[in-house]
DNA sequence: TACTCGCACTAGAGCGCGCTAGTAGAGCGC
DNA sequence: GCGCTCTACTAGCGCGCTCTAGTGCGAGTA
C-alpha cells in the first residue's frame, strides 16, 4: 500500500479512500491510484483491514459435508449476502470434525454473524453463541436462546403427504424418524397427528433413524427381515428426510421390493438429489433459496440493528409428487 | 489479550506465549493463563495473528457446490491439515459465482495455498495463480503451469471399465464425455482408444455432456428418440462420471428402458452418491482421501519449501461393479 | 480585503497480535 | 566473591490497514 502511494505521489491514506470507494477523493487520483495499483499487483489485505476496521462483515456458515440440501441452501446464501455487501465464509463439519471446531474457526476468523445449517449442537451451546454473535439456525429450532431461526412448517409439509397417501388408499404407513436431527420432533409428531386423525391410531409406528443414508438401508433391511418372517410391509414409508428415502429404496429394491409397486416412498427437502432417482422422489419441498435468503437478511439487519431481537421466518413446504408413490398393493387398499 | 495478561498478572507476550504451546512458560503461569482467558471468553483473533505472523498458514479450497466428489475431497483435506498445523477456507463456486471470484475470496483472506477442485479455469489464469500462491489442482492437468497436480490415471480407470464391458459381451458402447470438465479429455482419448483395441473402430460414439446430472438426462432423451425412429439403442454407457451416470439411468428408467437389463452403465468418482442408487452404481472409484492427503501435502510442502518444482501425483483408479452392469440383451451379445 | 466553506488531501494513532532483544534471578563451578 | 548459563518473563516495535482530526487552497460571500 505504502509503495502504491509512493508511486502514485500520494499519502497511503489516500490509497485507502480510493479502494473503499469513499469521497474524497478526485477523480483523476482515482485513477491513477487504481492504475498504479494494477501494475504493481497490489490488493487490500483482507485480514488487515478487518483488524483496522474493527469490522469485519463477514457472515460464517457452518454446514455439513454431504448434506445435499446445505449445498443447495449455501448457493443460495452467496449471491444475498454480496447483494447486502458481506464476505462469505464456509466452515464445514464432517466426519471428524465436530460443529463446535467448525464454529470456532469461522469464530476465529472474527465472523460477526453464524449461520447454521442445521446444527446438531445442544441448545445451550446455541444459546451461547447468541450471546458471543449474531447467530441464525437454519432448520433447527431452538427455543429461549438468543438465535434467529428459519425453517419450514413442517406440520404442514408432514400434513400433506400424509394426506396424500391417506387418499390414495395407504393405512400401513411407517415413519422412519430423523432422531434428534433438526425438524424431526416435529415431523415425528406430525405424523402422529395425522395418523390419529385419520382414525389409524393402532398403524402408527416410528423408527428411530436419523437424517442418513445408513439410516434408511437399516431401515429397509429391517422391513427385509420382519417380511420373512411372515409379517406384513407397510404399503408407505414416510422418510425423515431425501436422504433417508433413498437409503430406505435402496435397501428394499436390492430385496426384491418394488417402489412404488410394493411400498411406496416419500421423503423431505427437494434437495437437488430428489429429482435424479431413475424414477424422482416424492417428497415434501423445502425452498432453500427463500430460506437463504432469510436468514442472510436475519443475520445482516441484526447486525445493523443490534437492538433487534431474534425472529423466526416459518416457510411453507409443498408437498411435490413424483414418481415414488403411488396406491397400495392389491388386497393392501381400503377395502382390506 | 490485555485484559488476560493483566487479569492473571503477566505481560501480553506471556500470553502469546502460552496460547501459542512455546516454550517459554512454566507449567503453572500456562495453567492461569489459560484459566484467566477461559474465564473472560478471550480466544485468539486470527486475523491479527495472521497479520503479525506474516503467515496465515491457511489453505484456501474452492469447490463447486452440487459436485458431490468435491465434498468427498473437503471431508479428507480438514484431517490432513490440521494435523499439518493449517488451518482451511473453504469457498464455493456456484450459479453467479465463478470460480475466479471463489478464488478471489480466498486470495483476499491472504490464504498460502490454494487447493482447486476440479477447476475449470483456463491454463493461463491457472498458471498465474501459481505465481501468486502455491497452487494445487485436484483432478484437472494444467500443462506447463507452476501448480502441483492430484488426479486420476484416468486412462486406466476408462481401461478396466472397457474390458470389463467388452468381456460381458457389450460392443456397442456409447461414451458421454465431460465436455472440457476435469479428466474428461484424457477419459474420451482412452474410450476410442480402448475401442480401437478392442476391434470395435466402428461402434465408437462420444456424445458432448458435462459432469452434470443435466447432460445425462439429455443423453437419454435422445437415446430414446433414436429408438422411436427404429435406431438401436447401445448396450453399455460410460458416463462422465457418476452425475452424469445418475441423469442418463433417470431419463431411460422413465421411457422404459431398464438397467441393466437393456442398458448397462458404467460412471466415475464413486462419489458417495453411487452407493445409494437402489441399484448401487457400477463406477471407476477416485480415492477421495488419498488424494485430498496428496493435495494437502504438496500444498504444505511446497510453502515450507518454495525451492520444490510443481510435482504430480497419478493415483490408480480401480473399478467397482455394483448393480447396473450385467451382459447385453439377447441378440445382441458378441454371438450377433 | 477578510472571512467562511467545501474539497482534496495528509499525519499519525491504533486495531490485536508475534517476535526480537532484552532483563531479573536462580543455580552452578571455581 | 565472580562470572557463567539457564529459565521465566517483559518491553516495545511492526504487520497493513482504517479512521479521526486535521492542513492547505481556491471559490464564493459580505
Amino acid at each position: 500500500m505504502a509503495d502504491v502511494a509512493e508511486r502514485a505521489g500520494v499519502s497511503r491514506a489516500l490509497v485507502s479512500i480510493v479502494f473503499r470507494n469513499q469521497p474524497g477523493a478526485s477523480q483523476e487520483t482515482r485513477e491513477r491510484v487504481l492504475r498504479v495499483a494494477d501494475e504493481i499487483g497490489y490488493r487490500p489485505d483482507s485480514a488487515a483491514r478487518l483488524l483496522a476496521r474493527g469490522r469485519s462483515r463477514t457472515l460464517g456458515v457452518m454446514f455439513t459435508v454431504h448434506q445435499t440440501f446445505h449445498t443447495d441452501l449455501i448457493e443460495g446464501i452467496y449471491p444475498e449476502a454480496e447483494r447486502l455487501g458481506y464476505d462469505v465464509l464456509l466452515s464445514a463439519a464432517a466426519q471428524g470434525r465436530s460443529e463446535e471446531k467448525a464454529v470456532e474457526a469461522l469464530l476465529g476468523h472474527r465472523c460477526e454473524a453464524l449461520i447454521l445449517l442445521g446444527p446438531d449442537a445442544e441448545p445451550a451451546y446455541l444459546d451461547g453463541l447468541g450471546q458471543r454473535a449474531v447467530t441464525v439456525s437454519v432448520s433447527r429450532r431452538v427455543p429461549r436462546a438468543r438465535v434467529d431461526f428459519v425453517h419450514s412448517a413442517e406440520s404442514k409439509g408432514v400434513r400433506q403427504a400424509m394426506d396424500y397417501l391417506v387418499e390414495l388408499g395407504h393405512r400401513r404407513i411407517l415413519h422412519i424418524d430423523g432422531g434428534d436431527g433438526p425438524g424431526s420432533a416435529e415431523r415425528r409428531r406430525s405424523y402422529r397427528a395425522a395418523m390419529r386423525r385419520r382414525g389409524l391410531d393402532g398403524e402408527i409406528r416410528v423408527i428411530p433413524g436419523a437424517h442418513t443414508e445408513q439410516s434408511g438401508i437399516e431401515t429397509g433391511r429391517l422391513l427385509l427381515a420382519e417380511r420373512e418372517r411372515g409379517l406384513p410391509l407397510p404399503t408407505a414409508v414416510l422418510a425423515g428426510n431425501d436422504r433417508c428415502a433413498m437409503g430406505v429404496m435402496m435397501a428394499m429394491t436390492r430385496g426384491g421390493i418394488e417402489v412404488p409397486r410394493d411400498v411406496s416412498v416419500v421423503g423431505f427437502d427437494d434437495s437437488h438429489l430428489s429429482h435424479l432417482m431413475p424414477v424422482g422422489l416424492t417428497t415434501v419441498r423445502q425452498d432453500a433459496g427463500l430460506m437463504a435468503e432469510y436468514a442472510v437478511r436475519f443475520a445482516v439487519e441484526r447486525l445493523e440493528n443490534p437492538e433487534l431481537a431474534p425472529r423466526e421466518a416459518v416457510l411453507d413446504p409443498k408437498l411435490v409428487v413424483r414418481g415414488t408413490t403411488g396406491p397400495p398393493p392389491e388386497g393392501d387398499g381400503p377395502s382390506a
